[in-house]
DNA sequence: ACAGTGATACAT
DNA sequence: TGTATCACTGTC
């Protein structure tokens, strides 16, 4: 399998993430096609990204071979995933927001009962993991070697259009359009100003 | 607009 | 050790 976006230079992380708008992600007998990305580039050059400050026992898949997914929790309860994209080191990586489910479907509703839309079933980061059944037992395992609970197969057309704009929930370099989507569809993520912290 | 939830990171 | 924060979601 021929993948585009697997040996671009953490420089290009943001091509990366356009490119793999419209691949599948198969995982526990549920497959979505991946509609809304957001891209981070590495140590020291993006204040939003995890690997900003450097190695941690979190965020060392970051520092790993592209094609492993980083999945991390947050707030205790949700997992999300990126895949590590760039040369080794440079800890580069894509965020998966959201994806629509194309088969499975049955399967992806009995995971996620709150979604009273078959559009919402994966519109946000953890919700995509949710109905992929995917939490952080999967951190560390690649995608495109077929050894991991997650696999990848290309976009089955490229016809569609992307639209890009500032990063969801992270407060710093709101001035970087790195969050990517695939223009008109309805299980992108809603958009969310970052919640502004209570003052005193 | 806010509560739920607990791991993580960093300061002490 | 303590504590502030958090690349979120559901319900209000």
């Amino acid at each position: 399998m021929t993948v585009s976006w697997l040996d671009l230079p953490a420089s290009e992380v943001d091509e990366a993430a356009r490119l793999l708008l419209g691949w599948q992600l198969s995982a526990n007998g549920v497959t979505v096609r991946l509609t809304e990305v957001e891209a981070y580039s590495g140590l020291g050059e993006d204040p939003a990204s995890h690997a900003h400050r450097g190695m941690t026992a979190r965020n060392e898949v970051m520092f790993g071979p592209a094609g492993m997914l980083y999945v991390y929790q947050i707030y205790g309860m949700h997992f999300c995933a990126n895949i590590v994209c760039g040369e080794e080191g440079r800890a580069a990586a894509v965020l998966l927001r959201a994806g629509s489910v194309v088969s499975g479907l049955d399967l992806a509703r009995s995971r996620r009962r709150a979604s009273r839309r078959d559009s919402d079933l994966a519109a946000g980061p953890a919700k995509l993991m949710q109905v992929l059944a995917l939490d952080r037992t999967a951190n560390g395992t690649s995608v495109i070697d077929g050894t991991g609970p997650l696999t990848v197969s290309p976009p089955l057309a490229t016809d569609f259009s992307v639209s890009a704009g500032p990063r969801v929930g992270v407060t710093s370099a709101h001035d970087v359009p790195w969050r990517f989507w695939i223009s008109d569809d309805p299980s992108v993520s809603a958009y969310r100003r970052h919640t502004p912290r209570k003052v005193s």
